[in-house]
DNA sequence: GTGGTCTAGACCACA
DNA sequence: GTGGTCTAGACCACA
């Protein structure tokens, strides 16, 4: 279940590639499962074929998907889980942006990492 | 002293207000101190005065700047810490995105609060 | 034996013509032999018998089998050899392609010439 | 200069990334230099300006070049040239293709590596 | 001016 | 049926 949020500054096929990897890690997905077609998903959720056709060659490029031509699209065998080192990189510049913005705000610490243990735990649960 | 990176995918200007919030945050500069025309830093940091601009127009909305017509523009009186519910959303959405990202490359919540321990001290040294 | 990789972005019955163009080089099919019906071979790789019957018009057209009505498919009598120069050319230009690829990445000529003779030799063992 | 051939079958959008590849191999372009603006060179070889886009995304992807935003697009600093496994995996593929090719139609080991030799050095010259 | 995203469609090869 | 490419545009944030 892909739940856009339009008004969101972040471009729809990244909400699409994010919530997929989602419900791959809470194992909704399994490998080999497929996914929607490119038409089926467009029609779901009401925009252009273009968009998840983007999101789901992204998805490719990252291995989480696997496309056979002409026949589907299907969660990946084995996911990569190596923390590919440029994909680390980006994360942790992102990370270190939002502990400033934090900082800013004056969370000490333990507060940031208390935030951190609650989401993680959230994300495990939904 | 603003460092930009210009091949960074981050806007200019939000790299701006970042660091100026930064060099609020340690004290390298403080309530009522004077900081550079937008014309002087962009011509220190050979962009274009429109980013700087746009820099400064954010870090007023947020009130860790304030301009006095005529005089210049200076580090806020009495800096907003409260963590501002808006914004405070804003660094749990991003928060969320990265640990989804993390997790999906398999790292372990003691591995993501460690890491995020890192980053924090870190910041305070540099 | 024709072994299938669904998952390449090679189409199957590129990889069927491949694979049977191989056999006969390697003398595992001679002239005159038969070869599976097109239903047969569809069932045995388990796939859609027009992605063979698109593979055995290759074949065809390249004079490598042929079709005797009402009897079935056997390997050509006379196998053409002979670098046809629309293949050559062809293949001159998908090999142009790949060494540029390698060049880009940094590999001299010795590099390539050495991956060649390994790739050739390792064909003629398997 | 970008030429297309519109009969190829290899997408437009492969065709500029490999061209572009190709000029920063022979030393056309070099580190720090503007490319043409996506919509400039559209217009030039007369395709639609996404195309454009997409190549220089995927030039992006494999760091060979640097979008700074709103200012352009230029050739990557310090270019990867480590061959990165995957893409020479890729490349391995396409070769043993293309040696296999060659070997039905006949050619023998020194044939097929006086031809890659030829081409390689084909590509210092031009 | 720049690149990034998205639309609404067309056409294609492949299965 | 499937995904991949491409068109011809629109609109946006950014510099």
């Amino acid at each position: 279940m892909i739940v856009l949020d339009l008004k969101s500054n972040k471009p729809i096929y990244e909400q699409i590639v994010e919530q997929m990897k989602f419900h791959v890690l809470k194992g909704h997905l399994k490998p080999g499962d497929a996914i929607p077609s490119v038409r089926k998903l467009a029609l779901d959720i009401a925009i252009t074929p273009g968009t998840v056709a983007k999101a789901y060659q992204e998805l490719e490029r990252q291995h989480i998907i696997e496309t056979i031509r002409g026949k589907g699209t299907f969660i990946a065998g084995n996911i990569e889980l190596k923390p590919d080192d440029t994909r680390m990189e980006e994360s942790k510049k992102m990370m270190r942006s939002v502990i400033l913005e934090l900082k800013v705000m004056g969370l000490s610490e333990t507060e940031v990492t208390d935030m951190v243990k609650e989401l993680y735990k959230e994300m495990s649960v939904c």
